[in-house]
DNA sequence: CGTTCGATGCACT
DNA sequence: GTGCATCGAACGT
């Protein structure tokens, strides 16, 4: 399956974050491909956004926000967590879309291995009805639900930083998914540019993070 | 169902 | 020293 070509993240970042849904995330460690579809999705946009890690100007953190579109920015935060982005827009415009929940389709006995979950038939990590999803998946819905499990559950770390999506073993393929509707929401976690509806989610999918909008002062 | 809170490390002021 | 683009356990209703 072909990777999405650089072309597709040199663009107005919501059309990005948008078209991101329903498209997959690959990572191939050693051999082992482990892949989800993208159902939920954050857009940070350039300088002036205040959530966005480009708010304070360039600084050596944030500096793949300001290169290439098409490379993945690939954070720590809270001390445990890495966080994956795609570039978008063109060289020295900072953005990115964050990407916070996946549908799990392969490799589903390695991300529950590496979330350390216990795949208790009739818990929270059992099986869940869904449609929309290729025949034969099994559907973990809490295993790549939310930026910071998704990461542990494909081994995405600072590693990974400034990969290119567009042909390195950590990669955004098009597997002709299309959902058939998508939510436009605030964005989760932050305490500022919450009035920027810049979260888009697969509507109605199970896989959605349960995170809910931080009340502000 | 809801809210609160501790864990944990680093970039940035 | 402060504040996170989080998570899940532990409580309250």
């Amino acid at each position: 399956m072909k990777a999405l070509p650089a072309s597709f993240y040199n663009r107005p970042t919501l059309n990005v974050t948008e078209e991101l849904i329903g498209k997959v995330l690959v990572h191939d460690v050693r051999g082992r491909r482990v892949a989800g579809i993208i159902v939920e999705v954050e857009a940070y946009i350039g300088e002036s956004d205040p959530a966005c890690h480009a708010a304070p100007g360039p600084t050596k953190r944030n500096a793949p926000l300001y290169g290439p579109p098409g490379r993945a920015y690939v954070y720590f935060n809270y001390g445990m967590h890495y966080l994956v982005n795609a570039v978008t827009e063109k060289e020295g415009s900072p953005a990115a879309v964050l990407i916070r929940a996946l549908e799990p389709v392969e490799g589903v006995d390695t991300m529950v291995r590496r979330r350390g979950v216990k795949t208790d038939p009739g818990g929270r990590f059992s099986t869940a009805s869904s449609e929309n999803r290729p025949p034969g998946s099994v559907f973990t819905r809490r295993l790549c639900s939310g930026p910071g499990n998704l990461t542990k559950a494909l081994a995405i770390d600072l590693r990974q930083n400034r990969s290119d999506l567009t042909t390195s073993r950590l990669r955004i393929e098009d597997h002709g998914i299309t959902p058939d509707k998508v939510t436009w929401t605030p964005r989760v976690g932050i305490r500022v540019g919450t009035d920027r509806e810049w979260r888009c989610c697969w509507a109605g999918h199970a896989g959605v993070s349960g995170r809910v909008a931080r009340v502000k002062d």
